[in-house]
This record gives C-alpha cells, structure tokens and sequence, in this order.
DNA sequence: CAGTGTGAAACTCTTCACAGCA
DNA sequence: TGCTGTGAAGAGTTTCACACTG
C-alpha cells in the first residue's frame, strides 16, 4: 500500500519505531527484522509490518529492512526533515528540564526561544538563550512552529490564545487542565496527575483481584497474575 | 450497565473528568450536565455519557449530575480513596519538577521517597525529604507502589529492574526508550521527543495541504482547514 | 420536557493467516 | 527457506438514535 493517510495510531508509534532504530544505527547494526524491531520497540511484529505498510515497501522479504533505510523514511513521513523552531512557555522547574533536555537538536526540533513573565527570569540566560515574554516574542521574536506551555495551570489558556494568535497552531500542553481552541489548532496534553492516576487504577484490580474470589473478578485476575 | 470491567479507554478519560469536577467543586458548581462537563473535559458528551454508564447511574434523568457525588464515584473506581506510596529515581532537572509539583497529596498520590546515584546529591534534602540511594530504599526504606523514573536513558533498565525487584509493580517512565519488564508489571512511558515528533506529523500534512492541490490531500484538507 | 442511559450501527485498530518474493 | 506485505477476520471504540424517567 501506498501513501495518502497513514492511521493516527500508526503515527503514535513511529516515534517509537524511529527511536529504536536510531539506537541501532548508533550501535553499528544495518539490518534488522520486523520480529527484533518490534520486540525493542515494545509492540508485536504484525503490527509493525502493517504500520510500515502504510508507508510503502522498505523491507526486504526473507532479509528484514535497512536500518538506515527506514528511518530515513519515518523521518520523512513525520516532517522531522526539515527543524521545527520550538517556543517553551514557562522557565519554572520543567520548562528548565525541558530546555536542558539535549534530545531536540538533530532530531528535528530547535528551541529557538524561551518565554516567562517575571521579571525577575526575564532577560536572564538560560541553556544558551535570554528569556523573553510574550509579548517581545510576538513583535521581535523569531518565527515558531511549536509551542510547549509549562505555565502553571491559570495562566496556560491565556499563553495559548496568544500562541495561538502570533500563528503557533501546534501546542504541547503540560499544564493539568483541557484547553479551549480554534479549530485547526493541534493540542497534546501531557499530564502526570492523569498518568499515575490511570497506574492506581491498575494497581488498585491487582489488588483487589488476588484478595477477593468471586467469579466476577475472574478477569481482572487473569490480566493480573499472568 | 454496572461494574465488572472497565474499558481501557474509559479508564484513560476518566481523570479528565474528575479534574473537571474538581475544578467544578472549587468554583462551588454543585450540579452539571453531560454537555458541559464534556465540553469542560475535551469530549462529547454522548461519549461521557457512555463512559459513566460504565461506572454505573450516577446522573439524574432532566437534570444532571451532582458534582461531589459523581467526582467520588470516579475517585473510588480509579483506587484514589487511598495515598499511593510514590518513589522518584533520578533527581536532575526533570526529578525535582516532579518533587516539586504540588498535585499529588490530597489526590491519591504521596512522594515518600526520592532517589539518586550521585554521591553529591545523596543526602541532600529536597522538598522536604533526604535523597538515598536505590540500595538504602530496598533495606531501610518505606514501601512504595509507584516508581516515577526520571534518569537519563541508559540508567532507565537498570532502575527499572531494581524497582520491580523490591516489588514495584507500576512504573511511570520518563526516559527515552522502551522497557523490557516481566509480565504483571505496568510501565507507562512519557517522552517529549514522540510527542513533538507526533505534533510535527500533522504540521507538516497542513503545510502539504496548503502548498498542493492534488485530489490525494483531500482528506489533509479538510481536517487542517475546517 | 430536558437530559440520562443504552442497545445497535459505524468506524477504527489489532491480529490472523497466508500469498508472494528475494 | 525465511521474512515481508496484506486481505480478511476479530476486537475494541465511538457515534447514533431513541427509550426512559425525574
């Protein structure tokens, strides 16, 4: 199969596939089966053949695919080719982790500028860049594509609707909290209240399933002890 | 339709409806309808309806559902009536926007133990608790059903391994890569690279949208303009 | 009569089984 | 022969339409 609408949740995992792959680039490795790249990717080989059928064909049958090959390819489907120009909103503890984060450059992704309102952070340097506010990104600031928010939560819908208005139509949102935007407009929310949340839950059946034995629970308990 | 069974994609929602509902509480709402809450939360309200039906009936036919009532019910299935034991491995810039970050008391979660491996950060006192070693947490110290890890990639397995091995069984990981773990165990992964790299698919499929007019981008075209 | 709860339909995603090719 | 690529089946998820009820 050929281009023209590769399935969201293909999508979700070539990040993955990508990341892997680059791993064994780094590790001197040129081939590789759908079986391996699967199993270091954490899904199962069927499924990767058919996300990167979606692609097109990269593989070679019998043989496996060309590391170098396919991530080239993946690149390209994800618009890592060229380098996104990234804002961070937010110089409190993550917004510093996140700009000290190294995996940005050469993989798609320039941090082009730093954004918080106190005037105490403004102007000072952080990782190589002087924080700016908001408003001096939108009249003299660089371009940006990208916007990661890492405001606390009140002050994250306004940082959007700004982003929003300089032209910023992809968002990263790391403020707990849904927000509110034009259509057209890409938002992700990374959020770790709802992350351990969802891990409570399963903790929670493990628990339950080991200490009741009313049939009911019957399939929390096979998920569980596996 | 009552308990015995909750759909994974109920289970991941069902924390942007109670920080709806929390949110909702402390502006002193007492009553809502599904259209609003859903509004509020980022889904339709057809698929709320759906969700909580899963939980039970909870809503009131005419009129709605009763803030406190509804946000407990949420709590109680996702195992929040009880503090889970948090430790974080990893104590950089990540590690202590983490410790630092004030959502987790009075929400189900409690830090009860931070962790590095660098002699210099050991037994400094962070957010009101002295950082150990992976070593002393084993021997001496609480037990935790929840491990956060926030090392640099190549330490990740290794952490991981440990903190299966005293027991953890849900993990929460922000290094980059996957995790090989034995069956039982939960791992989440959050990484930043995937989500960008995720947010920069569908930026680009805009941009190709935009610049061509051949029939194939049809799809692309009414998804990024509508 | 406004708004919940829910079977059934539509859609998406995953897994299976195997054809096809180096 | 070994492994890819893929139609078809199966599982899971979302949406629809509407019965039901306070």
């Amino acid at each position: 199969m050929r281009r023209g609408g590769v399935p969201e949740a293909t999508v979700g995992r070539l990040p993955l596939y990508l990341r892997a792959l680059t791993a064994l680039h780094d590790q001197g490795i040129t081939s590789i089966s759908s079986e391996e790249l699967a199993s270091r990717s954490g899904v199962r080989s069927t499924q990767l053949r058919k996300d990167l059928s979606h692609l097109g064909s990269y593989g070679v049958r019998g043989v496996g695919y060309d590391v170098e090959l396919l991530a080239a390819q993946i690149a390209q489907e994800l618009g890592l080719t060229q380098e996104w120009p990234v804002v961070i909103v937010g110089m409190g503890n993550l917004g510093r982790a996140l700009a000290a984060y190294g995996g940005f450059s050469g993989r798609g992704f320039r941090i082009v500028a730093l954004v918080d309102d106190d005037p105490e952070v403004v102007g000072t340097v952080v990782e190589g860049l002087t924080v700016t506010t908001l408003g001096d990104l939108a009249t003299t600031g660089p371009t940006v594509a990208i916007g990661v928010i890492t405001t606390p939560a009140p002050a994250a819908q306004a940082v959007a609707n700004e982003l929003v208005a300089m032209g910023v139509r992809s968002l990263l949102n790391f403020a707990p909290g849904h927000l509110v935007l034009p259509d057209g407009v890409d938002v992700r929310g990374v959020d770790l209240a709802t992350e351990l949340q969802i891990l409570a839950f399963h903790e929670q059946r493990r628990l339950l399933a080991v200490s009741t034995h009313d049939p009911l629970s019957r399939e929390a308990d096979t998920e569980a002890i596996g």
